[in-house]
DNA sequence: CGGTATCCTGGCTGATACTG
DNA sequence: CAGTATCAGCCAGGATACCG
């Protein structure tokens, strides 16, 4: 745990790539139920098509969701919580949970901490 | 947690700051026990004293983390959790025992994305 | 519908130097 | 010892246009 050379710390390898800007909001929506492509885009209306498709392939190759193509007429994907994507997201919840739950309290940190600096 | 407007996520308000680069180990070690400023900077051999300086008054910002000075000289400052910050490191930890112990599992995830793709 | 391909910018970050 | 100040580079992310 101590002694970390950040460089290659396997903590922050995986970090990294669920702290981007989207990456929760979506691991959020498909904790639900499978969605697609532009469902998700509707569902999360400022996020730009390129970081949409950045961000789920960025998760599809770390193993976190499936993407599945229906060759229908137009093409239609499916993106799905794999198990690994569930296991993680279980820990996870819980972190964004608290957050949602402590805002209040971090807001009031701030703004305490903002009045005493001036 | 719906009605997804990002900009003012008060999930992402919170997020944001401690998914930075330096937080997630910062916090980890204050975890532990109050460090000092020079202690950290040994604890965490590549930071740069400027990112530390700045990510250690972030996370007193939110209420993380309390600074204290004592008035020796040289001057020493102590950095000590808080309660708020023991309450956010709970569930923060378990995310991070996950990526440890699912670090092998992501590589492999990776590789057999990255072979398939070519 | 579900993507790529380009171009571009703001802010995070590191390096270096100075200070109470 | 524990910072601040300043400059410079890089890259995540946005805007736009095009494609199977």
């Amino acid at each position: 745990m101590s002694g970390w050379d950040a460089g290659n710390c396997p903590v922050r390898d995986v970090i990294d790539r669920i702290a981007g800007k989207w990456s929760t909001l979506l691991l959020e929506a498909l904790a639900r139920r499978p969605y697609r492509f532009g469902e998700l885009r509707r569902l999360v209306p400022d996020i730009s098509q390129r970081m949409l498709t950045q961000t789920l392939r960025d998760l599809q190759r770390d193993g976190y969701v499936d993407r599945q193509v229906f060759p229908t007429k137009p093409p239609s994907v499916e993106y799905r919580m794999t198990e690994l994507g569930r296991s993680l997201f279980e820990p996870l919840s819980k972190v964004l949970r608290w957050a949602e739950e402590n805002h209040p309290a971090v807001k009031a940190a701030r703004a305490k901490f903002d009045e005493s600096e001036v």
